[in-house]
DNA sequence: CGGGGGCTTGAGGCCACTCAACGATAGTGG
DNA sequence: CCACTATCGTTGAGTGGCCTCAAGCCCCCG
């Protein structure tokens, strides 16, 4: 498993808003863009924390392993999604392509350097870091506290939300992915997905399993009783 | 169950390093002290977050609840610690204290005006809130993946470093709290000490259940497969 | 003395895990 | 084109770890 950098690293200068982070017109921030394999790990927990990423395109996973392997993934990263980013030395998490994507990179000390100077820049870090602070303790009552039904509802929901809004849509990650995310096995999320399909709440018409519409949104937010 | 707000409220000039943040040397932050007796409401959540909070002296205990009434704590707060910092304009938690607390309270407003010129005083703002998500990312890791007596061993090892780091510690709260941190039930809880204490590995001298004293600091870590 | 809260321990049940079989699909090479 | 393999997903049977329910102890307090 390889990343397979693109050979074109000549640096573009690009705005800030390019990057997501707002509106600060400072150009001064410098990009590369990277392809990484599906399946190809993009940077290592406990490594130096030397770039910061945004998907452009493809989704990303990014987990923590025990000793003994079993894994529990912390987020999911879809298009337009930014991770990696810490105001640590080192990532806290291990990442890796779910499926074939393209990152844009930036320095995370060009970031540092350029939120001394820039306090709308500064803020959009803390707001950034918050809005995964929050992901975060959701997360945390999801695996604490919800079952195996409730937290693949939870999960639907906010797939759904991230993907299309639509109502339909074609899951990046496989049954495992889901499954070391909800803190569940892969057995046990394929029987929750199948009992909401013979529920009428789902149903997978596309001829891929990762195809589902939710059919029935009232009933699957229902079993999420988030408060 | 009622705060008790002390009525001195005469708002005391304090530095920001009194407030544990670093050693800005800006006095033009108001602090106002106030107590809490067992068990009463610091903050709700979804409330207007007004304050941001300081431990002074006592516990305080951060929950989520689910409609249903079950609940997850999603981190203690001792002695030094700041908690209800966000950026957002509403808590994301209700606070509680577990024992007799007192707290020091500085309104968010003023530490947002400050650190829109005191970049030392937003940067500080940014690691506590990076601090509070690698707790919060280390948590995940447990509740998803680690069994009971690892979730136990993980938050004796907490607290010890916490509480004294000497091996002896008087733990502030229940074994209902305990439970609710870990994503167990108190007698889990309970037979988790027990068998830990069967081994050799803890005992529980003092005249209260939640004196414990750590005997064998190497097999605890054991238990405890970070990474 | 009674009552309540916190803690422990036991007995039994259930939900999610483990282990296994099977089908579907895609990719590979003869 | 067809094996052959690997990956992914579903489903079933049985197990086990944690939960539920309950009893009982200890301590504090009225």
């Amino acid at each position: 498993m390889f990343a397979c950098i693109t050979t074109d690293r000549r640096p573009r200068p690009n705005t800030l808003g390019d990057f997501g982070l707002a509106s600060s017109s400072n150009p001064a921030v410098w990009l590369t863009e990277a392809t990484y394999k599906r399946g190809s790990e993009i940077c290592g927990e406990q490594e130096p924390a030397e770039y910061v990423y945004q998907v452009k395109e493809g989704a990303v996973r990014s987990y923590k392993l025990l000793s003994d392997g079993r894994r529990q993934i912390g987020a999911f990263h879809l298009t337009g999604d930014i991770f990696g980013l810490t105001s640590e030395s080192c990532h806290r998490f291990t990442a890796e392509a779910v499926t074939d994507a393209t990152l844009w990179l930036v320095r995370r000390q060009s970031l540092e350097e350029k939120s001394r100077t820039d306090g709308t820049l500064a803020r959009d870090l803390l707001s950034m870091t918050t809005r995964n602070l929050r992901h975060a303790e959701d997360h945390m009552l999801l695996l604490g506290r919800k079952d195996a039904l409730e937290r693949v509802a939870t999960f639907l929901i906010e797939m759904d939300k991230r993907l299309t809004g639509a109502g339909v849509m074609t899951l990046p990650m496989s049954r495992h992915d889901i499954a070391d995310y909800l803190g569940l096995t892969l057995e046990t999320v394929s029987r929750a997905l199948s009992r909401l399909r013979r529920a009428g709440i789902l149903s997978f018409d596309g001829n891929s399993q990762r195809e589902i519409t939710i059919l029935d949104r009232r009933q699957l937010f229902s079993l999420d009783l988030q408060g």
